[in-house]
DNA sequence: CATATTCGTTGATGCGCATCAAGCACGCTT
DNA sequence: AAGCGTGCTTGATGCGCATCAACGAATATG
């Protein structure tokens, strides 16, 4: 409801932006040269605290700016008139926020912390100025759009063919390797999603998702303690979701 | 397998291509000045045909361009090891397809046509060039890729939450939205794809599917014969899909 | 025009997951 | 430390859809 105010940042803060940040290589300024990241960096205006279970933004808001996240985690859902709600995607830090709302210059989804968290704003009209400037800006958004509907695409594999196991066992390697990019254990995390959320976002009931931990946990291909999950057997996991050759039920 | 090579076009024919197409609106050139316009037709360099059931592009191809659906229609689709296809998208005239490679700079899955098909070849490095230079276009390109996250987003909620007669309410309700904004009559229209096809899609086998329309005809909603789809109470449809009250299994 | 092949419909059966329900383990408040 | 709310686990039951199977309709092939 209430939205927590940006929070300005000294211009020597906003210097160290990207360059400096250690983030660099999974956020937009990847692949661009110094001087390039150098222009993206004036652009970036203002940094954004947003507090646990509270909106970055919400469905319906005017869009203005896209969101790369710097710290902390999101997820970005839409709900039903009937108050439950559909889980689009989960976020963490390098990675940019909003792009649903250029097509309709609207925001499409509401995006909610899972965690503190804090955000670069990039005001967009500006990045489409200055991406007219800077080649390597230009084709890294594109990239960054792209890969987000290929992402897209891969959960629709996901929800249309696997079965609940396969799942969260594509969830859980997916989570696995994006924390080991970052530089976290690629073996042993805490989950900061609910059961219900992880559920919501896989096409399952939270009591499902349950189950499927457990089963995932007696098979001794995880060690799972509430949100505490812990990789035991990364080629079993993988083989449960790569083949893809089973299919919805059994079979 | 075979690829139909580019057609070469007379420069006459190109410069009619946008500003005179029956679909500007519909395409990438929407929102353009005409001077705009005139710009991104001279980057157009060849049209191609493709025939039914050959592809435009495949998997693992080398992304080079996008292409803008001038007639006929396309599906998307990634293959699995087991010989299985899922169908991430069913595209007609004025849309863009090859949006998936720039990520990769491969694409991420096959596009085949539906019906003899031609398509206007966007060389890529060129269109990104040329959005350099022209505000309108830039603009209009960011849209059209947002807009197929955003569309992507309604695929997942329809594949994580609704029931097999909602999915296909939902499916029939899209294109018949997208064939009336074509100037086709948005109550009767013949399906392009099958019933298997439409089921990978939904996430459904095609015997699912099948019943699925039988059932909708039953309660009088529409009327099936094969391919040839009418329908008969698009408020119904409407409520099946819309409130999205009820989820998964019955309830 | 006859035959083969693909595609669609419909019925019978079983499995996977949703649903309902109860109890347990947390973190929060006072 | 007690009390509460929220989140997690596990069991029992039933429904929806996949699966298996058979037949019919439509299209392609020679």
């Amino acid at each position: 409801m209430l939205r927590p105010k940006p929070v300005p940042v000294t211009v020597a803060d906003i210097r160290k932006n990207c360059s400096q940040c250690h983030l660099l290589e999974l956020c937009l300024p990847f692949g661009m040269t110094e001087t390039e990241i150098n222009r993206l960096e004036q652009l970036i205006e203002s940094r954004r605290r947003v507090l646990r279970n509270k909106p970055l933004y919400r469905c319906g808001d005017p869009f203005e700016a896209i969101y790369a996240i710097r710290t902390g985690s999101f997820k970005t859902d839409v709900l039903l008139e009937d108050g439950r709600q559909q889980v689009t995607g989960f976020h963490m830090a390098g990675e940019i926020l909003g792009l649903d709302g250029i097509g309709t210059e609207r925001h499409t989804c509401n995006a909610i912390a899972m965690e503190d968290s804090e955000v670069c704003v990039i005001e967009y009209r500006q990045l489409e100025t200055l991406a007219r400037e800077v080649e390597g800006l230009q084709h890294q958004f594109h990239k960054v759009m792209s890969r987000e509907i290929v992402r897209d695409h891969g959960v629709m594999m996901l929800l249309g063919s696997m079965r609940a196991e396969e799942r969260l066992a594509a969830f859980l390697l997916n989570l696995s390797h994006r924390l080991s990019i970052r530089g976290f254990s690629s073996a042993e995390f805490h989950l900061r999603m609910t059961r219900n959320e992880i559920g919501s976002y896989l096409g399952l009931k939270l009591e499902t998702v349950s189950r499927a931990f457990s089963r995932l946990q007696e098979e001794g291909l995880i060690l799972v303690q509430q949100k505490h999950v812990k990789i035991l057997d990364l080629a079993s996991l993988q083989k449960l979701v790569h083949p893809l050759t089973r299919h919805q039920s059994g079979e």
